[in-house]
Formats: structure tokens, C-alpha cells, sequence
DNA sequence: TCTGGGGTCCTAGGACCC
DNA sequence: TCTGGGGTCCTAGGACCC
């Protein structure tokens, strides 16, 4: 059996954590630049603010019912996951952290156990350790886990507890639950099988098995295998290196000057570049793209993308970054108004692999040697951002100006700096 | 005026190899 | 005139997830 804990509509959740009179109250977490919404209280989903929505085309809506608005704070929620994870680790012998708000703990071997009641001891732990609320879906198989999760959110009268064990209660969810809102089947997919009158979880779990892998293929068929019971997703207890890493953001207002833009570019390479290093990896491609708004009128629309290979894999900050100012400089067509830009590194490789050295028939510098002394650079400034903070030393060229987004709403990150938390009287 | 960010996996098709 | 067979690797695009 597999557990799947998820919390409670979870950047919603940690901002309540902190405030308290937010409590039954709408309140919805806004995404970068206060974009759209990314969670929503329950309260919130009840007027009707939908998920992903604008915030700026649900305005009366959130003046008349006084909703509660806040940036993204993912600081405080990452150190706020690890805190639930680092709870749950001690309910089970292997878990995987799915994502920030969700994780598979593997109870295989507890069936001795009264399931329903361990999991009610979990959810009320975590709520007394970390202050987050959960739910929990048991299952014989991942995608029953989740099933049931997405049960017990629903459905208040289960207590935040969701148990599929006998056939008859699997059936019952599954006729119960649309088939686009089974794991790993969207609304692409959805539609595809609606046309073909399967409409519910149990419909598709009974499709014609051929069928389904001809029309979504392996990864459908996997999915229903599942739905039926049989365990084709094992539980990942390490995770996997990172196959690529990107940085991007959307700009508060547009850029339209090259230099504007470089500036930005510069920044997101040094990001990627130090969450490749802490990723223990090297990269042999740099991506850099830059465009206008999707919703610009068309004729103003560009979307701009250069990836230039390295002449060997890299983590250097120095390297990353002049690649992708000379990408940046390929792509950059003169008068447009930019809305996001971005950087993204592939071709990843762990710096523990035999590196193959291609030597520059040019290159007087010996590159071990050289190698050597970037690789000493980069640890010194990642040690003293560490120590003192990140962008405490950055390169001179790492300069934000103009392009900075809107985060107009921020809430302290409580738990992971202390100057947002206490006044330091000079 | 204002529309997020960061990932994964799979497949088909083309280039290329012997 | 007739024009093979068996591979690998890479990329773009499409689907999905949170």
C-alpha cells in the first residue's frame, strides 16, 4: 500500500500559519509578478476565483468579498515543506517527496496495522509540528493513492483520511471521479476520452487495454494499469539529477533596451549556474530565450531563442554567463517590448563522470590548471553567499536595474530570515 | 494597465552510421 | 532496369505534473 500525503491548498496554509486572522477568510497566493492565482483558500474557490485565473480580470470580485491577497513567499514555503517532510520521514521507512506539498510514504509491510487510524495519527501530527493541515489517500498503487487523496480533500465528511481497500470501494470512487482528474490524464486527454464515452475513472480503467496504449500511448497504459490495481510507478526514494535547470522570469514592466535585458539575462545565468553546483553537475548547453507578451497584438509579437554548446561541460559561473550574453546577443532584435526572458541549461552531466577534455588548439592557458582555479572561484562565492546570504558577491555584471518584478503583497519569510523578522536598532 | 515558473516523459521523424 | 537492412542519436513537439 502506498500513502499519499498532501497539504492543504499549501502556500495558503503557510501564510495562515503566520496570521491567523486570515483564518475563514478568502485568501489566495498570487504567482510571480502577482500574476494569477497559484492557491486559493477554500473560502476563496467558493466565489469562484479560479485556479491559474488573473488576479487583475477577478478585481470587484476580490474587492467585494475583501479577499486576501499575498506574493509568492517561497522561501518560507520551502523551508515550511521541509519541516512537513522532515514529520513525515518518521511514519514510514521510505518516502519520496513528490513535490513541495505532496509525498508518497511506502506501507507495504504495515497491513498488520489499522491503516485508517495510522493515517489520522499522521494528519494530526503534522498539523501539531508544523501547523499545516493534510490529507491522506491510501491505495494499492500510486495512482490510487491519489485517487483517494483527492477523495478525502473533497469529501469533508472523511476527515482528511481516504481509504481504497475493498473492490467495492475502489469502484465507488472511481465512477465517482471525472476521468481528466485522474493522475496523469489532462484535459487533452480528457476530451480525447470523452468523445469516446469514457467518462469516469472507472470507465477508463475498464477501456479496451489495446485501445488506450494505442491512443495514449505508454504512459496512458500505465496509468490504467494502476487504476486496476497492478503497481507499474515504484516509489522513488532518491532523486533523480536534474536534466536540465532553468531560470526565467516575466519583467513587472517591459524591457525594450538591449543593455536592460542583458542585465536580466545575466542574472538568470548566475542562478542557474549555482543551482547547477548544488546539483553537484555540469552542463554542455546554455538556452537563452527573450519575448514579447503572448498577448501583444501579432505584429508586435517575438519570440527569440539561441542555445550555443559549450567546448566542454561547465559549471563556472564566468563561462555559463558569456555564452549567454552571446546568445542573447544572436537573438535580440532591436524594438520590440519585452515581457520575459530566460535561461536554460542542458545537457547535464554530475562532475563526478570522466570529463573528455577537448583542448583548444588555441588555448596557451593548461586547462587542468585553469579548470582548477574556476572550480576554487565558484566555491568561494557559493561558500560566501552561504554564509552571509545570497547576492551577498556576485559578479559586476549581475546588476538589477529596471527589469524587477511586482511583489507587491510580500509576507516576511518568517522562518528563514532573521531580518525580516526583528528591527535592528543601529 | 495587469495573464507564473520549473520540471518530466514519450513519440515521430530525420540524419547518419555500417 | 533493378536500389537493403538494421541500427543509433538527436530534436521538436505534445502531453503531463505541481
Amino acid at each position: 500500500m502506498f500513502a499519499l500525503i498532501d497539504c492543504n491548498n499549501f502556500y495558503v496554509s503557510c501564510e495562515r500559519l503566520f496570521n491567523p486572522g486570515l483564518r475563514g477568510r478568502p485568501v489566495v497566493v498570487l504567482s510571480n509578478n502577482d500574476g494569477c492565482f497559484i492557491s486559493r483558500s477554500e473560502e476563496a474557490k467558493a466565489i469562484g476565483l479560479g485556479m491559474g485565473e488573473p488576479a487583475f480580470k477577478c478585481r470587484e470580485l476580490l474587492q467585494q468579498h475583501r479577499v486576501a491577497l499575498y506574493s509568492a513567499n517561497f522561501p518560507l514555503y520551502g523551508d515550511l515543506s521541509a519541516r512537513v517532510m522532515r514529520t513525515l520521514a518518521d511514519f514510514a521507512p521510505d518516502i519520496e517527496i513528490y513535490s513541495i506539498d505532496e509525498c508518497f510514504l511506502d506501507l507495504s509491510g504495515f497491513g498488520r496495522f489499522d491503516l485508517d487510524r495510522y493515517a489520522r495519527q499522521i494528519r494530526q501530527t503534522v498539523e501539531k509540528h508544523t501547523g499545516i493541515p493534510v490529507s491522506i489517500g491510501i491505495g494499492a498503487t500510486k495512482t490510487l493513492a491519489k485517487a483517494a487523496s483527492r477523495m478525502a480533500k473533497k469529501n469533508a465528511s472523511l476527515g482528511g483520511v481516504s481509504l481504497l481497500r475493498t473492490d467495492a470501494g475502489i469502484r465507488d470512487a472511481l465512477s465517482g471521479m471525472a476521468v481528466e482528474h485522474i493522475w496523469g490524464i489532462g484535459r487533452r486527454y480528457g476530451a480525447l476520452l470523452h468523445r469516446h464515452r469514457i467518462h469516469t475513472a472507472l470507465d477508463f480503467a475498464a477501456a479496451p487495454a489495446p485501445w488506450v496504449r494505442r491512443n495514449l500511448h505508454i504512459t496512458g497504459a500505465r496509468v490504467q494499469e494502476e487504476l486496476n490495481g497492478r503497481s507499474c510507478l515504484p516509489l522513488e526514494l532518491v532523486r533523480p539529477p536534474k536534466q536540465s535547470i532553468c531560470t526565467s522570469r516575466s519583467f513587472g514592466t517591459p524591457v525594450i533596451a538591449k543593455e536592460e535585458l542583458q542585465h536580466a539575462v545575466v542574472h538568470f545565468a548566475s542562478k542557474c549556474a549555482f543551482k547547477l553546483r548544488r546539483e553537484e553537475s555540469r552542463a554542455s548547453l546554455v538556452t537563452v530565450f527573450a519575448c514579447t507578451s503572448p498577448f501583444a497584438p501579432k505584429e508586435k509579437r517575438y519570440w527569440g531563442t539561441e542555445t550555443l554548446s559549450l567546448p566542454a561541460p561547465s559549471n563556472d559561473t564566468l563561462l555559463l554567463l558569456k555564452a549567454a550574453t552571446l546568445a542573447l546577443e544572436r537573438l535580440y532584435r532591436r524594438g520590440y517590448e519585452y515581457k520575459k526572458a530566460g535561461v536554460i541549461l542542458s545537457g547535464i552531466g554530475s562532475v563526478s563522470e570522466p570529463q573528455q577534455t577537448t583542448l583548444s588548439l588555441f588555448d596557451t592557458d593548461p586547462l587542468p590548471e585553469k579548470q582548477g582555479r574556476a572550480a576554487s572561484l565558484m566555491e568561494a562565492l557559493d561558500a560566501l553567499n552561504f554564509r552571509y546570504g545570497p547576492g551577498t558577491l556576485r559578479l559586476a555584471s549581475d546588476c538589477s536595474s529596471g527589469w524587477k518584478q511586482r511583489q507587491e503583497k510580500l509576507s516576511p519569510a518568517y522562518t528563514t530570515r532573521w531580518s525580516d523578522i526583528i528591527e535592528v536598532k543601529p
